[in-house]
Order: C-alpha cells, then structure tokens, then sequence
DNA sequence: TAGATTGTTAATCGATTAACAATC
DNA sequence: TAGATTGTTAATCGATTAACAATC
C-alpha cells in the first residue's frame, strides 16, 4: 500500500497563475479554452498544462476543453482561498504599512486580526483600521485569539525570535520577508520566503549578461 | 565550435543566497569554509554546491575550502553588484513607497534616479529625497537621464503601455509587480517578476496541506 | 459520424547527487 | 606524509514533453 504522493512543488507554485488566467478568462466571459489555447495565452505546453491539472483532478472534456467557471472555482478551492485564516502582521515598517494596505487579504481567505511592531511610537496608531500593538502584547494575543499564519516584516535579527514566539503561540504558517531561517526554528511550520533582495540582485546578473 | 552555453537559470537563482551567506561569514571573521560545512549552514549538499561554483568558475582550495572574503568578491562579481545601474520606480502607491524607502538598492548597484506617478495629488511631494514626477514627463525624462531598469509598481492594467513607454527610452531591464506581461511587449528586455499575491496563495495551499 | 481535445503512458531532457582521482 | 577537500565525470532522479488511444 503506497502513500500518495504530494503534488510536487514545482507544479503547486504554477497553480496561482493558472488561478490567475482562469479568473481573468471567466471575466471576460470565455467559457471553455482548450490546453492548446491556453498553452500560448501562458507560454507553456499544452502537455504541461494537462499534466498540471491532473495532478488535481481537474478535468475537461474531450473535443471542447476546460470549463471556464468550474475551473477557476477548483483552482480557488484546492488552493484554499475559500477557507478563513486569521493572520497577524510583524512590523509596520515600511514594508509592513505597504503590505497591509496593498494586499488583497480577503480575496485570498486572510483576515488580518492584528497589527504589531517594536517602535513604542507606532504602537497605538492605526493601519489598515487597527490599533498597532507592543510586540510584548504578542504572546496574550496569540493565546486569546488563535492566529494560525504570521507574515514577518520585521528585520533578519529578530525574525527568529519572534517566530518563535509566535509558533508557541499557535502559529503555523509564516509569510517571511526577513533573511532569518524561520523553518530552523519552527518545526513543522510551513515557511513562504519572500527574498526581494535576491530578486533586485537576480535582476542585476540577468540585465548584465543581456547587454 | 559550440558555445559556452549559459549556466542554468535554478543555479542562477541560488547565487544571492550564497552571496548572503559569504558576506554574513566574512562579517563573522570567518577565514574558509569547506562545501560541507556550507552545506550543513545552508541546507543544500555539498555536491550541489561545488557544482554551482564550478559554474562560475569559483575556485576552493583542497583540503581547506573556500576562501569567504574572495568568495564573497567573486559573487559580488557575478552578480555586478558593483556596476552601476540607473533605476526609475514607476508607480508611488503603498507598494512603491515601501520599495522606494525599504530596499537597500545603493548596496546592490542601484541609483534611484526619479519616481513617477499617475496621480497629481502625488506629483511634487517628495519620496527617498525625489520629486515624485508625472508620467506624462517619463518619456522625455528617458531620453535626458537613460535609466537602464525600471521598477513598475502600478497595477496590471497600465503596466504594459508604461513598460513599452520606459522600453522605447532604452529601459532593457524590469523589476516587475503587476501580473502584467512586460516580456510580450518588450522583445530582447530582461524582465524579473515578483508577484506577491501569488506567493501568498502558496502559502495558503501549503498551510492547509500541512494541517 | 468526423474533428477536436483530453488523460495518461512512455520518452526525453535537465538538474541534482554520488563517486573518486587529483592535489593542497 | 596523511588527511581533508576540491573539481569533475558518471549515475540517478525528477520534471517536462511527446505521443496516442479514448471519447466527447
């Protein structure tokens, strides 16, 4: 009796953009595509496209293609979009105020539930419609209201701590700008980086090598 | 005669991450480091690493590893951390202020040279010590300046007419925040996408994966 | 029915890992 | 010299692409 395999990842980090193109099709009232259509709206394989979806079991229909609204709808369903994740924010630096007000949380299933950051001066002021709190008021907050996801705006130094802090307070789920190795302190979490600097310096090699 | 063919994008992808990690040693006083211990640091193998630097022709020593302060030069090199590159950021929202002020770009090469923005109200204020400038004046702003990269931080649907505005004032690099497709309507440009939402829809998957 | 297109299996391609002779 | 560790070649592994029978 073998396990089932967990889809690989590779193919889980294309899923949003197909959610992406499926929802854009479906607003512009398309109401079936083909692989073949949709491998040169997205510059892939038509092969991959329909290796891709099942994996998922998402299923078209031979000679018309992939139903527009029922697809975008599993896409948005096997990513989780419809479930509700409560998530609090770390750091209402600069990137954290453009974070909170920028992203479309709700569209995505987040509610973010609570704003925190170390700089007394910031505590008490308002983002997004909440009071920011002391990183001190961290671990009651955690326990009184069960955040499961934290996003990490916060510089690489402290990043671990509060990680922590955070894990024992619940948190399973870290949404991480710093350069801090969040899985190294949080066992059975799951880590998402966001590495902007390693994207500006990639940029940097790649516009070079072009010249 | 075969060309040298160009190193594989995934081992481009992981050369800021070894720079990160060789800059940190040195700052510790680290003198070498062998592939294994590297590894062990990093989380990857020591093969992989090795491999990776054959690439660039990053030579070690045998019986006593890498040398950090050379090695760290050497992916500075590869990167052109040192070259230097005019950058324009188009689009002030929340997400182009946070870069504007949060990203280090002076450390990586970079020179912000002027910021434009669709919205009057914005025109004339000051952002990272730059008059914020309309996009009506981009173009010939281009001509006068010749940035190299710009960082387009508006929202999808204006991105790829600026894209192409910012392409014909010679712009051949993009750091890119929309869903737009900039490749399409800059044939030859290098383009490096960072979409965040995407991101945070992984995280989601996996989160609920985990549970 | 005939044409289009899927779902899946097999083939290919590329990236990672293992192995080891060379050598500091 | 002996031990450690590289640089590189060969083996393995995994992901992508091609092919095609099934079928709407």
């Amino acid at each position: 009796m073998t396990e089932p395999t967990a889809p690989a990842l590779p193919v889980v980090r294309r899923l949003p953009r197909y959610y992406r193109f499926f929802s854009e099709l479906k607003k512009n009232g398309v109401k079936n595509i083909s692989s073949r259509a949709l491998s040169e709206l997205m510059g892939l394989t038509a092969s991959q496209i329909r290796q891709d979806f099942s994996v998922f079991g998402i299923k078209g229909q031979q000679g018309c293609g992939y139903d527009v609204t029922e697809t975008a709808a599993e896409l948005g369903g096997i990513l989780r979009l419809d479930r509700r994740k409560k998530a609090v924010l770390i750091g209402a630096g600069n990137l954290g105020r453009a974070i909170s007000e920028h992203m479309d949380f709700e569209g995505k299933g987040y509610e973010l539930i609570g704003i925190f950051d170390s700089d007394p001066a910031l505590t008490g002021t308002v983002l997004r419609g909440l009071n920011i709190m002391s990183e001190s008021e961290l671990a009651a907050f955690c326990l009184a209201n069960k955040p499961e996801i934290a996003i990490l705006c916060v510089p690489t130094e402290p990043a671990p701590e509060l990680a922590r802090l955070l894990y024992d307070g619940g948190v399973r789920a870290f949404w991480n700008f710093s350069h801090a190795n969040i899985a190294a302190v949080c066992p059975d979490a799951v880590v998402e980086n966001v590495h902007l600097s390693d994207s500006l310096m990639i940029l940097s090699y790649l516009y070079d090598k072009n010249c």
